[in-house]
DNA sequence: AGTGAAAGATCCTTCTT
DNA sequence: AAGAAGGATCTTTCACT
């Protein structure tokens, strides 16, 4: 899948995805041209997606994280999902198999807010909302193996 | 928080967080030299935490996705959020308010592998597990505003 | 696949207004 | 914040291994 270059590139990128190609090179013990064919093939074969920054919620004012469970009542499933996807507020969600069909992740400045946003869905799904303490692990990437 | 030259700035990054500053100046309709020093500050003010790469996790191999909430045996809490945190797998974990103590996001490249690491768990904690079907919302910034 | 050198292009930053 | 310019830096091409 990856070979071991490809993996010392895709780790080094994601600390730093504005290094220069020759940078880069060093890093890795490569040369210039070889790395820069290396990089542009992992976007060619999709493994690289984008390049792209990193927010800090927090420095944007949104203190608050939520990770809200919806369960649409019978026949509200389209209409929740449409609702869910245009809270901008909402930052991430997926479709799940078993009771709660969806798990959405929430940006939020107070409580207020997120009280707010959840009454929106209120009469068309049951919520249930589990309040962000820590993140014992803050994104990362899987195993390049 | 942040002006509308920011946000532009922002909005442009996470889209491409390899353009030029020059490229990036004409795309907001600024200048270079202002557009580096904007560019900086918002790096300062701990608002761009980081340039990096998104990557694809199917293209890795990694075909199917799992949230797990976990709740720990009592006097367990310690030893299960370590055990987490040390399975590379687990790209995310929150630590939330409510019964589940523990929410973790998975890759894994089969059901099987899914069993294995959660059986490393069992013994010690309460598990629900969701397959992720789609992703109605994929992770995007909130409201920059 | 990878290397090394070189040339040409591009870019960033500084300074002045 | 803009504009011009200097000086550095980089990327890519090419021949060769």
């Amino acid at each position: 899948m990856l070979d071991d270059v490809d993996r010392r590139i895709v780790e080094a990128l994601s600390l730093d995805a504005r290094i220069s190609v020759k940078e880069l090179a060093q890093a890795i013990g490569l040369s210039s041209p070889s790395t820069s064919e290396r990089v542009k093939r992992l976007e060619e074969r999709g493994i690289i997606r984008a390049f792209t920054i990193d927010l800090a919620p927090e420095a944007l004012g949104y203190t608050l994280q939520a990770i809200v469970r919806v369960r649409p009542l019978p026949g509200k499933l389209h209409i929740v999902q449409q609702l869910i996807a245009d809270i901008p507020e909402v930052v991430e969600c997926d479709k799940v198999t078993g009771d709660d069909c969806f798990i959405a992740r929430l940006y939020v400045r107070s409580i207020g807010q997120l009280d707010d946003i959840l009454d929106r869905i209120a009469d068309k799904a049951e919520t249930n909302t589990a309040i962000v303490k820590s993140q014992p692990v803050k994104r990362r990437n899987p195993p390049l193996g």
